[in-house]
DNA sequence: AAACTGATCTGGCAGCACAT
DNA sequence: ATGTGCTGCCAGATCAGTTT
């Protein structure tokens, strides 16, 4: 059934039904009414390439992600994605995730642009130095980066403060006594990371404590990574206090590393995540004390508004730019520093 | 003025006539 | 045989009207 038919099923022109279905004033409500009964009846759906070719819009907006057995597997990540989808949903705006490899990321972006099969992207998990975002903006193409980088004032972003994020943690952690605070990290090539690792040393300094680099441990964005990471820790001669990880992925991991090893969180050796323990995960029952961002799915909708307005091109640049603050989840995964 | 409509446009592509 | 250029088609949206 396309408008051709469902037209002469109703004896009107294609144009007073194209018209009718979208809202246009100029047809008569009763027409409206018999149009959409019929449509609906009739099982009427637009041909949405031939609504693209004719609006020169795809109605679908981009994320590119290169996917990766651990990427998969983030719940905070599939969180905002279902709340974009949420925000999305009424204005009839797909999200299309396309899977690539490392290397094809560009490659992706540009088909996507080129064919027209999408009005925009979100471009995820940011980089320090993003070549995504120089080719985005040189393109000149419509997009919203989930994440700053380096230099981040002239593209519109969502991103939290994930420097006052580690400060909280430190700050707390140092409110209960600790000054030996270890800190597992992801890459400091992704924005959120560096960022992070900036508020711990901030805080640190702060707080007059000199980090010592026997503590600071890179581990990669997985559970696998984050579990070794706290194995390596446990094996210094001498243990922290305290441990801040700064991405849930590893947290697991982490957390998992000292359940099985019979150290008592909040006890024996205190422990914030950032972005808590998602609720998939086995440990689920744990109340891990966690910086946390307003629930993912809120985050999501945010996004999915901001990426319409830049789209829109309606909106100046500083209203597209939107910071977030974090905040502190007490759990019972942290306590008095032992050694006082 | 309100309600409705024919003609035209969108980008890519197949099919065709005609030229080399 | 291969290349070139033109036409029409797809299914909608919309301009510039016409009819009631």
């Amino acid at each position: 059934m396309d408008l051709k038919a469902l037209s002469a099923s109703l004896n009107l022109s294609m144009t007073t039904v194209s018209r009718a279905l979208n809202g246009y004033s100029d047809v008569s409500e009763k027409t409206r009414q018999r149009v959409i009964e019929a449509a609906r009846t009739l099982g009427y759906q637009p041909n949405s390439v031939a609504r693209n070719l004719a609006l020169g819009r795809a109605n679908a907006i981009g994320i590119v992600y290169p996917l990766e057995a651990g990427d998969v597997a983030d719940p905070r990540f599939l969180e905002v994605v279902s709340g974009i989808t949420e925000g999305l949903a009424p204005a009839n705006i797909d999200l299309l995730i396309a899977s690539a490899s490392h290397k094809g990321e560009l490659d992706s972006y540009d088909r996507m642009i080129h064919s027209r099969r999408v009005d925009g992207f979100i471009v995820a998990r940011t980089l320090v130095q993003d070549e995504r975002i120089d080719y985005l903006r040189q393109a000149g193409v419509p997009f919203l980066a989930y994440g700053r980088t380096a230099k981040s004032d002239d593209y519109p972003w969502f991103d939290f403060d994930n420097e006052a994020g580690s400060v909280l943690a430190v700050e707390r952690l140092v409110r209960l006594g600790h000054r030996h605070i270890a800190y597992i990290h992801a890459s400091l090539h992704y924005n959120f990371a560096h960022q992070r690792h900036a508020g711990y040393l901030r805080g640190m300094h702060d707080a007059g404590i000199a980090p010592q680099t026997d503590w600071l441990l890179q581990a990669g964005l997985a559970r696998c990574s984050g579990y070794a990471a706290m194995e390596q820790l446990l094996a210094r001669p001498v243990l922290p206090t305290a441990v801040i990880v700064d991405n849930n992925l590893a947290g697991v991991g982490a957390v998992q590393a000292l359940i099985d090893r019979g150290i008592v969180m909040g006890r024996d050796i205190s422990v914030i995540v950032y972005d808590g323990i998602p609720p998939d995960t086995l440990l689920m029952g744990r109340q891990i004390t966690s910086i946390i961002q307003p629930t993912q799915q809120r985050t999501g909708e945010r996004m999915a508004t901001l990426i319409q307005q830049v789209i829109a091109n309606a909106m100046p640049l500083s209203e597209l730019q939107m910071l977030c603050q974090p905040e502190l989840l007490p759990g019972d995964t942290d306590g008095p520093c032992p050694r006082h």
